[in-house]
DNA sequence: TCCTTTCGTTGGAGCGTTCCAAAAATTATG
DNA sequence: CATAATTTTTGGAACGCTCCAACGAAAGGA
């Protein structure tokens, strides 16, 4: 807006010390004394400097600034680690730059890319989809670490996830101890975080003796596929159902109640992934509660660990989630 | 991770021109000849050769990049917006900065001074809550687009917003239309939003002939604020309720069937805001749908108008909202 | 008193680009 | 074939900052 900005030497000027004195002072070195300080202080202050993160990122060779890739904004699971991400590194004295994937896979590539171009420091990936090559590559370039993809391992490269396995037997645990033994499970499809939520359902039932009422209907992540695959899976009359994801759930009782049956009455309902939706009163959703916040937590801490040791060996942390019982499941 | 990442110099030494050439080959300039694009295009691809931004922004003197502030990640109609932005200034050459301001409005200002120092070159605000004199101050400092807030005239910014007070007497003429006369309005509270939305409701009620049913109950924009609204509306026996967003509006159907009644069939609810939970099976809300994608790409249009002539008149533009009517309305 | 040490301060080099004026190479013109 | 016009290429000067080696001044030790 106006002419241009002032810069370094113009507070120089202003306050009557050396450019490098300003610099020193700015960044809070102890060896300024505290009368130059308050002079260079108080004239940025009065001249509305604001430092320049290029050319600070240039000089400095570094830009405390780490790079967070999330697959979508609608995404809530993501939302909750970004929250607890930001947060967390802001205290280390990062910044973040937020980007999105969206709908095109390729597009994650390109965000990427000009993550790397702002000279991020490190990179959290939350709920990616990039492929094992990709994220090699990324890695060596890059400090990263990966959330809520635990399928993967990567060289110099952490991944903080949920035990999805341990999750999802939480599920069948209690609708178990609630009486239940229909117990059909709506899987989330082929990519791996479903793939685990399954599995440990099957882990669970055999374990509980139940081998016999193992049911598993194919179905998606959203509401529309846990609507589909909840049609299906009331052929098999179940008196429980342990879904996918908590969007997924909220699909299977629509498409229960449209059938006719009742939840929690008729049958029992349990998401996954604890998000805000299933708090909602008229949802009130059971649901295996990741440690969202937690795992936000984590990621930065790893990043910023990872940033100082760039070549130690990647670490794999899991940390397990907790039965949220709400209003969908009840004794049958 | 390697030693350091190639520059501009390492691709001239390894196509055997000259850095300036680089530079102008790797901009797309057309006066490079299409042999010597070649061969540069071929040494930095080896290299893996990637721009260095801040040295980029530092020379140029623009960065190429806008700054987007969302009040928070876990609000749908931000999302939306943010969506459409990005898609939009892609288009343009831009990137943008996403950056979030939470519960904290402080962490707004401190935010968007980040956003500063990054030498952003417009500022897109969405559903933030700074003050008039906050925004005025940074309205002089960068180009600057509001959505979403309506209230606020600042010279040099403009601001780009749904149409609340129509959008409201569409809600109240869908029910007036389907027979209902006594609507009662959930408000959203003292914000500027929502003081246009229940206002629009009011109008519409005179307009109607029913200033006698004219009951406004002080909510807020909260599942729960809505559901507490709504359990004292239900005193007032309406047969319809405008809510002041979606989320009151669940929160006031859970509430309503909580008391016994049903929705549709006893009372109508239309939210406001359109959001996709709305459109979920088990929600299917009736509600004033805000154009989420156009506001996002008309601010996207009117930051780089306005980065083009920073000193142009101020301009407010506004679109209507569209009634969406799905299950939570019928006639009486 | 002079010589060290310490503290506070300074100018200059350099970070990786872009941009400009000017040089070099090529092509067109008479 | 020389000259003019045009196209392509080039080195150097910024951009705003940090970092370093080195400086002067004040303080300590002999």
């Amino acid at each position: 807006m106006s002419s241009s900005r002032p810069t370094i030497l113009d507070v120089a000027a202003k306050s009557g010390m050396s450019k490098s004195l300003v610099s020193l002072a700015l960044s809070g070195s102890p060896k300024v004394s505290d009368d130059s300080k308050k002079k260079i202080l108080k004239a940025a202050k009065e001249l509305g400097y604001r430092p320049n993160a290029a050319a600070r990122s240039l000089a400095a060779r570094r830009s405390k600034t780490l790079g967070v890739l999330i697959l979508d904004l609608h995404n809530p699971v993501s939302a909750e680690i970004v929250d607890a991400v930001q947060a967390e590194i802001r205290q280390f004295g990062y910044s973040s730059l937020l980007v999105t994937g969206g709908d095109d896979p390729d597009l994650e590539k390109v965000e990427i890319d000009s993550l790397l171009q702002f000279q991020i420091e490190g990179l959290i990936l939350i709920s990616h989809r990039l492929t094992p090559e990709a994220l090699k590559a990324i890695a060596t370039e890059v400090p990263t670490v990966t959330v809520t993809r635990e399928d993967i391992e990567v060289p110099f490269m952490d991944s903080v996830c949920n035990d999805d396995l341990a999750g999802a037997q939480l599920a069948v645990d209690h609708l178990v101890q609630l009486g239940h033994s229909k117990i059909v499970c709506l899987s989330g499809g082929n990519n791996p975080v479903s793939v685990s939520r399954a599995q440990g359902y099957q882990e669970a039932m055999k374990r509980h003796g139940l081998v016999a009422n193992t049911n598993i209907v194919d179905g998606g992540l959203t509401d529309t596929a846990g609507y589909k695959a909840a049609k299906q899976a009331l052929e098999l009359s179940p008196t429980a159902l342990v879904v996918a994801n908590d969007f997924a759930a909220v699909g299977a009782i629509a498409a229960i109640e449209e059938s006719g049956f009742r939840v929690p009455e008729d049958i029992s309902v349990v998401g996954y992934d604890g998000i805000r939706l299933g708090g909602l009163r008229s949802v009130n959703l059971t649901s295996v509660a990741q440690p969202l916040a937690e795992l936000g937590k984590l990621a930065a801490k790893k990043i910023i660990e990872r940033i100082e040791k760039p070549k130690s060996k990647s670490q794999k942390i899991r940390v397990s989630s907790e039965l949220l019982v709400r209003g969908t499941t009840q004794a049958i």
